[in-house]
DNA sequence: AAAAATCCGTAATTTAGGTTACGCTTTTCA
DNA sequence: TGAAAAGCGTAACCTAAATTACGGATTTTT
């Protein structure tokens, strides 16, 4: 097979290895269910990914991928950091709270070897991480933003941002939330950040 | 077997489940490693449980209890609430992100019906925030704090002080954070929200 | 005290899925 | 073009655990 039809294929069985996932769970996305939905055999996706948890890593990398693609599609143009922070709210809580997040979550959750859980957070936090630490250093060097440094000021507007609502989705305790509640959540979020971030305000150790 | 006597094994046996939830995982606490542990049979976990999930489901409720009662203890003697809300960030998030809490949640993301999520959270976030609730509404009485509903500052007082401390504790992507480290955490996310939330600032909409 | 209910220890049943194997077909490579 | 490699469809092998069953022992009830 050449490389670009392997590739193809991969990508093929990675989303179909995904929907499952979404669908079924970790315990419940078998091999097999993946085989049969990309009319591939067994044997080829041992081959190709050495066991199941290879393919679940594979499509968690695949993710990771994909985050930070988007999350550069929703920063494009955005010359002002404090505006590229006050666009990015929206979108990346929505791909937080989003069936795939979830599910490539649940399925960390699931694995006792940590390995899924590693390939996981590659494309949570580390994907978006650096680029809100990017957007608020920049922040601080335009004197929009006065804070102990980038990385705590990233941290705290995460917080704000996301809370809980990523652990609970994942433990099945809330449902996915209505996109208004998702606007309506990041405007809240930049607001608190905002009052405790901008020079105008005390000093504030964060 | 008399009720006080039945009472006292049942502990025995949700103790021991929970014990291996911790070391084993959901899937690794098999009915059969329950049994032995406290020297039960099969037969006796199915009667008084029903099934695996009951049985965890009754682990899932009789902590949710246990955390009840450790707020309770960690606000006992606070009689002003801004005390109250600065001395119990820290047992709080000790506890969200320890083994047992961990582990709880690490069950419930791996059931896909939801059950053991929906038991799961009445120990979580649901024994937590009618708490933080009510002290903050006694300190809005009090003109200590300045928020547009008690349940805002909560929800707000929770996200700074957690963040996401405990989904990165449930996919494994953070090891348990040390005692200095969840001080140090719950002294900052108290600063915050008296930031945002004490009369002295602008009116902000939280 | 005797009968009934329950518990223990063990094994049997059932199911499911991870993984490997195999014959045939298709694709790739020399 | 022919040989080798790889992929497909299917089945076999293996393991583990959820759940049920069973005989004997213990506890509870009458």
């Amino acid at each position: 097979m050449r490389e670009e039809t392997r590739s193809g294929r991969r990508k093929e069985i990675e989303d179909a290895a995904c929907r499952l996932l979404e669908t079924q769970g970790y315990a419940g996305a078998s091999m097999l269910s993946v085989a049969k939905a990309v009319g591939a055999s067994n044997e080829t996706l041992y081959r190709w990914y050495g066991d199941k948890k290879g393919l679940f890593r594979a499509v968690a990398e695949a993710n990771a991928e994909t985050v930070g693609a988007r999350l550069d599609a929703a920063l494009a143009g955005q010359g002002d950091p404090i505006a590229a922070l006050t666009e990015v709210g929206e979108p990346l809580l929505k791909m937080l709270t989003g069936p795939r997040a979830v599910a490539l979550n649940r399925a960390a959750a699931a694995d006792p070897t940590g390995e899924l859980g590693k390939a996981i957070a590659e494309g949570g936090r580390e994907a978006v991480l650096p680029r809100i630490v990017a957007l608020v250093a920049a922040g601080v060097g335009a004197g929009r933003l006065d804070v102990s440094s980038a990385e705590a000021g990233a941290d705290l507007f995460l917080r704000l941002l996301i809370g809980d609502w990523q652990v609970r989705r994942v433990i099945g305790a809330m449902e996915v939330p209505e996109q208004a509640a998702i606007a309506a959540r990041a405007r809240e979020a930049m607001v608190a950040f905002l009052t405790l971030c901008a020079p105008a305000n005390d000093p504030l150790t964060i």
